[in-house]
DNA sequence: TTATAGTTTAGAATCATTATAAACTATTTT
DNA sequence: AAAATAGTTTATAATGATTCTAAACTATAA
Protein backbone atom coordinates (compact mmCIF):
# COMPACT_ATOMS: atom_id res chain seq x y z
CA UNK A 1 0.00 0.00 0.00
CA UNK A 2 1.94 3.02 -1.11
CA UNK A 3 -0.89 5.27 -0.44
CA UNK A 4 1.03 6.97 2.54
CA UNK A 5 3.30 8.77 0.07
CA UNK A 6 2.12 12.07 1.79
CA UNK A 7 2.49 11.05 5.01
CA UNK A 8 6.35 9.71 4.48
CA UNK A 9 7.53 13.16 2.83
CA UNK A 10 5.52 15.02 5.39
CA UNK A 11 7.38 12.89 8.34
CA UNK A 12 11.07 12.96 6.74
CA UNK A 13 10.59 16.31 6.06
CA UNK A 14 10.25 17.11 9.91
CA UNK A 15 13.24 14.50 10.48
CA UNK A 16 11.60 11.83 11.41
CA UNK A 17 11.37 8.50 10.35
CA UNK A 18 8.76 7.23 8.54
CA UNK A 19 8.37 3.71 10.44
CA UNK A 20 5.13 1.25 10.19
CA UNK A 21 3.70 2.66 13.03
CA UNK A 22 3.99 6.21 12.27
CA UNK A 23 2.50 5.81 8.94
CA UNK A 24 -0.39 3.99 10.69
CA UNK A 25 -0.79 6.58 13.45
CA UNK A 26 -0.48 9.75 10.98
CA UNK A 27 -3.76 7.62 9.39
CA UNK A 28 -5.63 7.57 12.26
CA UNK A 29 -5.00 10.98 12.99
CA UNK A 30 -4.26 13.09 9.90
CA UNK A 31 -6.53 11.26 7.40
CA UNK A 32 -9.77 13.04 7.97
CA UNK A 33 -11.79 16.23 7.20
CA UNK A 34 -12.67 17.57 10.65
CA UNK A 35 -9.72 18.13 13.05
CA UNK A 36 -8.94 15.04 16.07
CA UNK A 37 -9.08 15.77 19.92
CA UNK A 38 -7.78 13.13 21.56
CA UNK A 39 -6.46 11.40 24.47
CA UNK A 40 -3.48 8.52 24.03
CA UNK A 41 -6.44 5.95 25.85
CA UNK A 42 -8.89 6.84 22.61
CA UNK A 43 -6.17 7.13 20.33
CA UNK A 44 -5.01 3.53 21.96
CA UNK A 45 -8.99 1.96 21.26
CA UNK A 46 -8.72 3.43 17.42
CA UNK A 47 -5.77 1.20 16.92
CA UNK A 48 -6.64 -1.74 18.29
CA UNK A 49 -9.48 -1.96 15.91
CA UNK A 50 -7.86 -0.86 12.61
CA UNK A 51 -5.05 -2.20 13.18
CA UNK A 52 -3.67 -5.94 12.27
CA UNK A 53 -0.80 -5.67 14.60
CA UNK A 54 -0.49 -4.20 18.01
CA UNK A 55 1.27 -0.84 18.32
CA UNK A 56 3.03 -1.09 22.16
CA UNK A 57 1.55 1.45 24.32
CA UNK A 58 5.33 3.21 24.82
CA UNK A 59 5.16 3.81 20.80
CA UNK A 60 1.76 5.84 21.00
CA UNK A 61 3.17 8.14 23.72
CA UNK A 62 6.54 8.27 21.94
CA UNK A 63 4.96 9.03 18.56
CA UNK A 64 2.62 11.46 20.02
CA UNK A 65 5.55 12.99 21.51
CA UNK A 66 7.81 13.16 18.88
CA UNK A 67 4.36 15.00 16.34
CA UNK A 68 3.71 17.49 19.05
CA UNK A 69 7.48 18.54 18.85
CA UNK A 70 7.78 18.56 15.36
CA UNK A 71 4.30 20.24 15.72
CA UNK A 72 1.74 17.83 13.64
CA UNK A 73 -0.25 17.73 16.77
CA UNK A 74 -1.02 20.29 19.65
CA UNK A 75 -0.99 20.14 23.35
CA UNK A 76 -4.36 21.07 24.76
CA UNK A 77 -4.94 22.90 28.32
CA UNK A 78 -7.55 21.37 30.41
CA UNK A 79 -8.77 20.94 33.58
CA UNK A 80 -8.66 17.08 34.83
CA UNK A 81 -5.58 14.40 34.52
CA UNK A 82 -5.03 13.18 31.26
CA UNK A 83 -3.81 14.91 27.68
CA UNK A 84 -5.45 16.27 25.25
CA UNK A 85 -4.67 16.51 22.09
CA UNK A 86 -5.83 18.25 19.05
CA UNK A 87 -4.66 17.79 14.77
CA UNK A 88 -5.10 21.33 14.69
CA UNK A 89 -2.14 23.10 15.39
CA UNK A 90 -2.76 26.65 14.22
CA UNK A 91 -3.61 29.59 16.68
CA UNK A 92 -7.24 28.49 17.63
CA UNK A 93 -9.77 27.95 21.07
CA UNK A 94 -12.52 25.76 22.31
CA UNK A 95 -15.37 24.89 23.51
CA UNK A 96 -15.15 22.06 26.19
CA UNK A 97 -18.26 20.03 26.52
CA UNK A 98 -18.96 18.85 29.84
CA UNK A 99 -21.13 16.68 28.96
CA UNK A 100 -19.54 14.87 26.63
CA UNK A 101 -16.18 15.47 27.60
CA UNK A 102 -15.16 16.67 23.79
CA UNK A 103 -13.23 19.78 22.76
CA UNK A 104 -14.90 22.09 19.34
CA UNK A 105 -12.37 24.42 17.45
CA UNK A 106 -13.20 27.70 17.19
CA UNK A 107 -11.40 29.35 14.89
CA UNK A 108 -8.88 32.15 15.70
CA UNK A 109 -11.21 34.79 13.48
CA UNK A 110 -13.86 34.06 15.57
CA UNK A 111 -12.70 35.50 19.00
CA UNK A 112 -11.19 39.01 19.00
CA UNK A 113 -9.54 39.99 22.50
CA UNK A 114 -9.38 43.69 23.56
CA UNK A 115 -7.75 45.25 26.41
CA UNK A 116 -4.62 42.64 26.69
CA UNK A 117 -2.83 43.50 29.48
CA UNK A 118 0.83 42.97 28.81
CA UNK A 119 2.59 40.34 29.79
CA UNK A 120 4.89 41.03 33.07
CA UNK A 121 8.28 41.74 33.13
CA UNK A 122 10.55 41.49 29.97
CA UNK A 123 8.28 38.30 29.07
CA UNK A 124 6.93 37.70 26.04
CA UNK A 125 3.57 36.11 24.85
CA UNK A 126 3.96 32.40 23.57
CA UNK A 127 0.39 32.01 23.14
CA UNK A 128 -2.92 32.52 24.18
CA UNK A 129 -5.53 29.72 25.11
CA UNK A 130 -9.04 30.46 24.99
CA UNK A 131 -11.50 27.58 26.52
CA UNK A 132 -15.17 28.01 26.83
CA UNK A 133 -16.46 25.63 29.00
CA UNK A 134 -20.11 24.56 28.02
CA UNK A 135 -23.35 22.10 28.82
CA UNK A 136 -26.45 21.57 29.17
CA UNK A 137 -28.38 23.25 32.09
CA UNK A 138 -29.92 19.81 33.52
CA UNK A 139 -26.43 18.57 33.49
CA UNK A 140 -25.93 16.76 36.89
CA UNK A 141 -22.96 17.91 39.31
CA UNK A 142 -19.98 16.26 39.37
CA UNK A 143 -19.90 14.44 42.83
CA UNK A 144 -16.98 14.59 44.57
CA UNK B 1 -5.97 29.77 69.45
CA UNK B 2 -9.48 31.10 68.53
CA UNK B 3 -8.42 33.25 65.84
CA UNK B 4 -10.06 30.60 63.54
CA UNK B 5 -13.82 31.79 64.47
CA UNK B 6 -13.86 33.92 60.64
CA UNK B 7 -13.14 30.55 59.12
CA UNK B 8 -14.63 28.05 61.34
CA UNK B 9 -17.86 30.13 60.32
CA UNK B 10 -16.99 30.28 56.67
CA UNK B 11 -16.38 26.39 56.86
CA UNK B 12 -20.12 25.47 58.80
CA UNK B 13 -22.05 28.18 56.51
CA UNK B 14 -20.62 26.40 53.30
CA UNK B 15 -21.62 22.68 55.55
CA UNK B 16 -18.05 21.41 55.97
CA UNK B 17 -17.48 20.81 59.40
CA UNK B 18 -14.51 23.16 61.37
CA UNK B 19 -11.95 19.89 61.89
CA UNK B 20 -8.43 20.78 63.17
CA UNK B 21 -7.19 19.93 59.93
CA UNK B 22 -9.07 21.90 58.00
CA UNK B 23 -8.48 25.10 59.47
CA UNK B 24 -5.22 25.07 59.57
CA UNK B 25 -5.38 24.35 55.36
CA UNK B 26 -7.63 27.89 55.76
CA UNK B 27 -5.16 29.06 57.52
CA UNK B 28 -2.35 28.41 54.65
CA UNK B 29 -4.85 29.18 51.77
CA UNK B 30 -6.57 32.42 52.73
CA UNK B 31 -4.94 33.72 54.95
CA UNK B 32 -3.00 36.37 52.46
CA UNK B 33 -3.12 39.34 50.86
CA UNK B 34 -2.52 37.92 47.54
CA UNK B 35 -4.35 35.43 45.49
CA UNK B 36 -2.18 32.07 45.97
CA UNK B 37 -1.86 29.60 43.20
CA UNK B 38 -0.62 26.05 44.16
CA UNK B 39 -0.82 22.28 43.05
CA UNK B 40 -0.86 19.46 46.22
CA UNK B 41 2.50 18.69 46.49
CA UNK B 42 2.95 22.71 47.03
CA UNK B 43 0.29 22.86 49.82
CA UNK B 44 2.16 19.77 51.35
CA UNK B 45 5.56 21.14 51.55
CA UNK B 46 4.32 24.22 53.27
CA UNK B 47 2.39 22.22 55.91
CA UNK B 48 5.48 20.29 56.30
CA UNK B 49 7.24 23.40 57.84
CA UNK B 50 4.40 25.39 59.27
CA UNK B 51 2.05 22.43 60.87
CA UNK B 52 3.93 20.45 64.17
CA UNK B 53 1.68 17.63 63.48
CA UNK B 54 1.48 16.02 60.15
CA UNK B 55 -1.66 16.17 57.71
CA UNK B 56 -2.30 13.09 55.76
CA UNK B 57 -2.05 12.81 52.36
CA UNK B 58 -5.10 11.89 51.75
CA UNK B 59 -6.67 14.29 53.78
CA UNK B 60 -4.84 17.31 51.62
CA UNK B 61 -6.62 15.92 48.87
CA UNK B 62 -10.32 15.02 50.55
CA UNK B 63 -9.93 18.90 51.61
CA UNK B 64 -8.72 20.59 48.51
CA UNK B 65 -12.02 18.58 47.08
CA UNK B 66 -14.28 19.39 49.43
CA UNK B 67 -13.04 23.23 49.11
CA UNK B 68 -13.06 23.21 45.52
CA UNK B 69 -16.76 22.15 45.27
CA UNK B 70 -18.03 24.18 47.64
CA UNK B 71 -16.17 27.16 45.50
CA UNK B 72 -13.67 27.79 48.33
CA UNK B 73 -11.48 26.59 45.72
CA UNK B 74 -11.10 26.96 41.59
CA UNK B 75 -9.09 24.42 39.43
CA UNK B 76 -7.61 25.70 37.04
CA UNK B 77 -7.24 24.45 33.14
CA UNK B 78 -3.69 23.71 32.20
CA UNK B 79 -1.13 21.50 30.38
CA UNK B 80 0.73 19.15 32.46
CA UNK B 81 -0.02 16.29 34.79
CA UNK B 82 -0.24 18.13 37.81
CA UNK B 83 -3.99 20.04 39.07
CA UNK B 84 -3.58 23.69 40.07
CA UNK B 85 -5.77 25.43 42.04
CA UNK B 86 -6.27 29.01 43.17
CA UNK B 87 -8.06 30.98 46.02
CA UNK B 88 -9.54 33.36 43.10
CA UNK B 89 -12.72 32.00 42.72
CA UNK B 90 -14.17 35.13 41.06
CA UNK B 91 -14.22 34.99 36.72
CA UNK B 92 -10.78 36.07 36.08
CA UNK B 93 -7.76 34.44 34.10
CA UNK B 94 -3.95 33.81 34.35
CA UNK B 95 -1.10 34.44 32.68
CA UNK B 96 1.40 31.46 32.63
CA UNK B 97 4.72 32.12 33.15
CA UNK B 98 6.57 29.43 31.49
CA UNK B 99 10.23 29.74 32.87
CA UNK B 100 8.71 29.97 36.50
CA UNK B 101 6.09 27.63 36.21
CA UNK B 102 3.47 29.96 37.69
CA UNK B 103 0.57 31.64 37.34
CA UNK B 104 -0.47 35.46 37.82
CA UNK B 105 -3.88 36.76 37.84
CA UNK B 106 -5.38 38.71 35.31
CA UNK B 107 -8.49 40.73 36.67
CA UNK B 108 -11.65 40.07 34.51
CA UNK B 109 -12.36 43.74 33.30
CA UNK B 110 -8.75 43.55 32.13
CA UNK B 111 -9.58 41.08 29.40
CA UNK B 112 -12.65 41.56 26.63
CA UNK B 113 -13.65 39.24 24.53
CA UNK B 114 -15.47 40.24 21.05
CA UNK B 115 -17.37 38.55 18.78
CA UNK B 116 -17.84 35.39 21.30
CA UNK B 117 -19.40 32.60 19.11
CA UNK B 118 -22.60 30.99 20.73
CA UNK B 119 -22.44 27.84 22.41
CA UNK B 120 -23.64 24.53 20.47
CA UNK B 121 -26.73 23.04 20.62
CA UNK B 122 -28.57 23.76 23.35
CA UNK B 123 -25.75 24.59 25.64
CA UNK B 124 -25.12 26.59 27.81
CA UNK B 125 -21.56 28.60 28.44
CA UNK B 126 -20.60 27.80 31.94
CA UNK B 127 -17.44 29.50 31.97
CA UNK B 128 -14.29 30.99 30.34
CA UNK B 129 -11.04 30.46 31.16
CA UNK B 130 -8.03 32.50 29.67
CA UNK B 131 -4.90 31.13 29.72
CA UNK B 132 -1.58 33.50 28.27
CA UNK B 133 1.53 31.52 28.16
CA UNK B 134 4.34 34.05 28.80
CA UNK B 135 8.41 33.36 28.79
CA UNK B 136 11.65 35.03 28.35
CA UNK B 137 13.13 34.89 24.74
CA UNK B 138 15.86 33.00 25.44
CA UNK B 139 14.15 30.28 27.22
CA UNK B 140 15.42 27.06 26.90
CA UNK B 141 13.24 24.81 24.70
CA UNK B 142 11.25 22.10 26.44
CA UNK B 143 12.93 18.72 25.18
CA UNK B 144 10.50 15.64 24.95
C1' DT C 1 -23.69 11.45 76.76
C1' DT C 2 -24.86 8.40 73.48
C1' DA C 3 -25.84 8.04 68.67
C1' DT C 4 -24.90 9.73 64.04
C1' DA C 5 -22.89 11.28 60.38
C1' DG C 6 -18.91 13.28 58.77
C1' DT C 7 -13.76 13.23 58.81
C1' DT C 8 -9.07 11.61 59.09
C1' DT C 9 -5.71 8.30 58.37
C1' DA C 10 -2.16 4.88 56.57
C1' DG C 11 -1.66 2.20 53.25
C1' DA C 12 -3.14 -0.22 49.13
C1' DA C 13 -4.78 0.33 44.53
C1' DT C 14 -5.21 2.60 40.24
C1' DC C 15 -4.22 5.37 36.35
C1' DA C 16 -1.43 8.10 33.30
C1' DT C 17 3.00 8.72 31.98
C1' DT C 18 8.10 8.07 31.69
C1' DA C 19 12.33 5.28 31.92
C1' DT C 20 15.06 1.21 30.61
C1' DA C 21 17.60 -1.55 27.82
C1' DA C 22 17.48 -5.04 24.44
C1' DA C 23 15.82 -6.16 19.78
C1' DC C 24 14.78 -4.23 15.51
C1' DT C 25 14.88 -1.20 11.22
C1' DA C 26 15.60 2.81 8.20
C1' DT C 27 19.22 5.23 6.38
C1' DT C 28 24.10 6.15 5.52
C1' DT C 29 28.57 4.71 4.55
C1' DT C 30 31.59 1.72 2.45
C1' DA D 1 24.79 -4.80 -1.54
C1' DA D 2 26.69 -5.41 3.04
C1' DA D 3 28.14 -3.41 7.13
C1' DA D 4 27.91 0.42 10.25
C1' DT D 5 24.99 3.98 12.45
C1' DA D 6 21.61 6.21 14.38
C1' DG D 7 16.95 6.22 15.26
C1' DT D 8 12.86 3.44 16.65
C1' DT D 9 10.03 -0.04 18.83
C1' DT D 10 8.95 -2.96 22.47
C1' DA D 11 7.71 -5.20 26.92
C1' DT D 12 8.20 -4.28 31.22
C1' DA D 13 9.50 -1.83 35.28
C1' DA D 14 9.36 2.47 37.63
C1' DT D 15 7.38 6.72 38.91
C1' DG D 16 4.12 10.11 40.29
C1' DA D 17 -0.33 11.87 40.96
C1' DT D 18 -4.56 10.73 42.51
C1' DT D 19 -8.29 7.78 44.36
C1' DC D 20 -9.94 4.01 47.21
C1' DT D 21 -10.61 1.43 51.53
C1' DA D 22 -11.93 0.49 55.87
C1' DA D 23 -10.92 1.27 60.52
C1' DA D 24 -10.25 4.82 64.07
C1' DC D 25 -11.63 9.24 65.35
C1' DT D 26 -14.44 13.59 66.21
C1' DA D 27 -17.90 17.22 65.69
C1' DT D 28 -22.60 17.79 66.09
C1' DA D 29 -27.32 16.28 66.95
C1' DA D 30 -30.49 13.85 69.70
Amino acid sequence: MEQFKFYKERLRASGLRPTKQRLAICKILFDRKETFHFTIEKLKKILEKDNKKKISLATLYNTVHAFTKKSHLKEISLKGNKTFYDTNTENHHHFYDEDLSQLIDIKNENILINNLPSAPNGKKIKEIEIVIRVASNNQKQKDY
